[in-house]
DNA sequence: GTCTTTCTTGACTAACTTAGTAAATAATGT
DNA sequence: ACATTATTTACTAAGTTAGTCAAGAAAGAC
């Protein structure tokens, strides 16, 4: 019952949060930071997710070499490239572990064994539509969301004295 | 912890079981089914599946019209339309009640609402993902799986007979 | 060198979802 | 009548998600 109205399922083959947050996140970054490090709790704000929460999945996109960070006063976080050269689905790859929809697909990845791959009628579509979505994914950089911004005409916060007056 | 080994995450934007299961339950039915309806226990043996489990599954896929069913004996369900008529797409959309990757992309559907839709850069894509996929498996059939288990040389079992010496 | 800012690490948890089980019932063929 | 098979509803254990919380470490400002 819960808070699905009878029966009616959204959808899933869904992103977590981590995903959704991370690409936002990292968008963030490269469209509001001015060569500075950009400080997680503007993030948050910005883009209304927890501060908390945020740390988290910085540390993996940090360790994936996605970002870099920097302590102490007048740090934050900054990307570790250019934004035409960071894609959507290197982000994706690090938050959701990558796109295999079953678990099937790579027994040593999953660490499950699954004794019906020989005679396995689905798996290889499976397959299929995963790299059907990395691909995608993968075609789709940091640089093209930002250009996308600016068509929607999003606000730039670059400077850090356009604060004072919030 | 539990079992993920070192905060490796395996996969996500997975197919739940319902849709795994779901569509090899069907490709069973038109597989192994002579015309005569096919039993959940039969399907369940040779899928390996939960019978309980499959019945949840074949009442969604009955009220979505995809299969059909006869109670008492010699019953079993049977598939509503031929092989070729019948896209993993359907099937799929019954049991993930959809192919959108985040509720963003559909509020009404969803039945929640986002107040972040006018600024976004990220929804189309996430859109478009969930379009490709659905391409993706709209254009598999139930046929292109027999003619793979064909092909993989899996054995028929369309004679209730032959099951005595099992 | 102390203080403040900011990231870092790891433990913890409430709410929810998944992947089932179970039981009673209804229909159908023999 | 009886056995077989699907139908419907209720229930549940285990796992996952989406966070919170607390203590600590690095770096700059003074
Ligand atoms: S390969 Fe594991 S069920 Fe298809
Ligand atoms: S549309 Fe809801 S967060 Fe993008």
């Amino acid at each position: 019952m819960t808070n699905l109205v009878n029966n009616v399922i959204f959808s899933f083959m869904r992103l977590s949060t981590k995903s959704r947050y991370g690409v936002r996140a990292v968008f963030d970054i490269s469209y509001h930071g001015g060569g500075d490090g950009v400080q997680v709790k503007d993030i948050a704000r910005r883009q209304e997710i927890s501060p908390r929460y945020l740390e988290q999945i910085f540390q993996k996109l940090r360790d994936a070499g996605i970002i870099t960070s920097k302590r102490g006063p007048q740090g934050g976080y900054s990307l570790a490239r250019k934004p035409q050269n960071i894609k959507v689905g290197e982000i994706i790859r690090v938050t959701e572990g990558g796109f295999d929809p079953v678990f099937c697909i790579n027994p040593e990845k999953s660490g499950k064994h699954c004794d019906r791959i020989a005679e396995c009628v689905t798996r290889l579509i499976w397959k299929e539509a995963g790299e059907k979505l990395e691909d995608f994914f993968d075609s789709v950089t940091i640089q093209d969301l930002c250009d996308r911004a600016e068509r929607l005409g999003v606000q730039k916060e670059q400077d850090r004295s356009s604060m004072y007056y919030i």
